[in-house]
DNA sequence: CGGAGAGTTGAGAAACCTCAAAGCAGGTGG
DNA sequence: CCACCTGCTTTGAGGTTTCTCAACTCTCCG
């Protein structure tokens, strides 16, 4: 699975974020720099369940999340469901609706949540002058990009366990790359959610992260997860990283 | 499936592709122009089985197919491979190795073909003075990852019926739009890697392909595919569009 | 305290994979 | 120009994984 996102340096500017001087050169000029604020300057709460964006609506911006925790899912007409990505603090959503001036899929609040609109003409413009910036947003939709590819791998060529073990190990780096413990956190998704990111069905997650537990490997309890044997976990993904 | 890369209004800037009438707006200046013609000039031949470029290979430019067929995969270190999509003329390849500097997968010609080189650096340097090549830039980008979705989205939760329908149908629709015939067309791919990009082992596609023939859906022998039935074929995909 | 949503577990069914054998096509070298 | 060889494709039989359906428990909230 892909670490998308979680090199600090890769953050959007969001001075409000604490992200500002993660990603920022040192040679902005004053002028540039209030610009940038200005740019990401809007922020609005989000309660849980609150819809942030939905397949069709009209693109107008970026949304970077300051805190809480969204998921991503698009909609087939025949009901089904596809989750697309479960989405932390520091992280960029709405790339996807760029290409149809429409968003394709929808970002939904799995918790309370904030998030900071930044408004994509106004971002496009501000790039156009500073190169760092544009080069920033290049790489924002670049990592998407290969996030995706780590997806389609896990998906087209992973047995549930390993599909699973991959995730709960991408949620750890995750986790920890914000200062959080890597080894105990919080589910904010339900069984059904796995599922669907991982393509399976809520009873196989159930299941296997059963099967993980009997084995020693972590604990479950509903949504709290503590992972016991990091090292054994990995090697079901056969990675060593 | 998507139908990324699909829209001729969406395809690079490359007056030898024949495309830059079709995505360029009319208030370019004689001297931008040039320098999109300069961006565009770098052309190289590729025999059929090369490598365009291969993972962990420095990034320094994205590619438009101009004739011929080529595969993108990512090779995981435990042998594992997973073809991340099939690419025709006009369609870009490289966007992967944008955000760290380096290939994240491999592209391999699966035919005789024609590349068109394009130095990142200066298009983005040409972007930043050209808003309407910066955004093209960004849909390309943003293409790319709603094909991504639709991808995980038939990996996720298709059935290997509805994964080669839905395979079969991106093929016609995409020959079709370079004016081939949408419903006689040769695979260019093995079973094998038609199999990896839907996460289906070969003998599976080979039994699907039987299956849909044996139903009068269409004729195959070996890379010659004839859609007989294209309405019947959609619907196992449960998308009338 | 009760209800609704979420999670667990079991048994049987379905889909897909694995292993194996055989047939074909196309390229290469004699 | 032909024969062979290699890689691709097809098809079958049996095994494994995952799904489906169902029942039950648990937790959280009002």
């Amino acid at each position: 699975m892909q670490t998308a996102s979680d090199n600090p340096c890769l953050r959007i500017a969001c001075s409000s974020c604490n992200l500002r001087e993660l990603c920022l050169p040192v040679d902005l000029q004053g002028s540039a720099l209030h610009r940038l604020d200005a740019l990401t300057s809007i922020k609005r709460p989000f309660r849980r369940g609150e819809y942030l964006y939905r397949s069709g609506e009209p693109f107008r911006a970026l949304y970077a999340i300051r805190t809480g925790f969204f998921k991503t899912q698009v909609l087939h007409e025949n009901g089904r469901e596809q989750v697309t990505g479960f989405q932390m603090p520091g992280e960029i959503i709405g790339l996807d609706a760029i290409s149809s001036d429409a968003h394709s899929c929808d970002a939904v609040a799995l918790e309370d949540s904030e998030i900071c609109e930044i408004p994509f003409d106004q971002l496009e413009e501000l790039s156009r002058e500073l190169p760092t910036l544009q080069r920033y947003l290049h790489k924002i939709m670049s990592r998407e990009i290969v996030r995706d590819h780590g997806i389609m791998m896990l998906l087209g060529s992973m047995r549930a366990e390993e599909r699973l073990a991959a995730f709960l190990l991408n949620l750890s780096q995750r986790f920890s790359a914000r200062g959080y413990s890597p080894s105990s956190f919080h589910l904010r998704m339900t069984r059904q959610e796995i599922g669907s990111y991982l393509g399976l069905k809520l009873e196989t997650v159930s299941r296997t992260l059963s099967h993980f537990q009997d084995h020693g490997l972590l604990n479950v309890r509903l949504r709290e997860v503590e992972i016991m044997d990091m090292l054994r976990l990995r090697s079901f993904v056969g990675t060593t990283a």
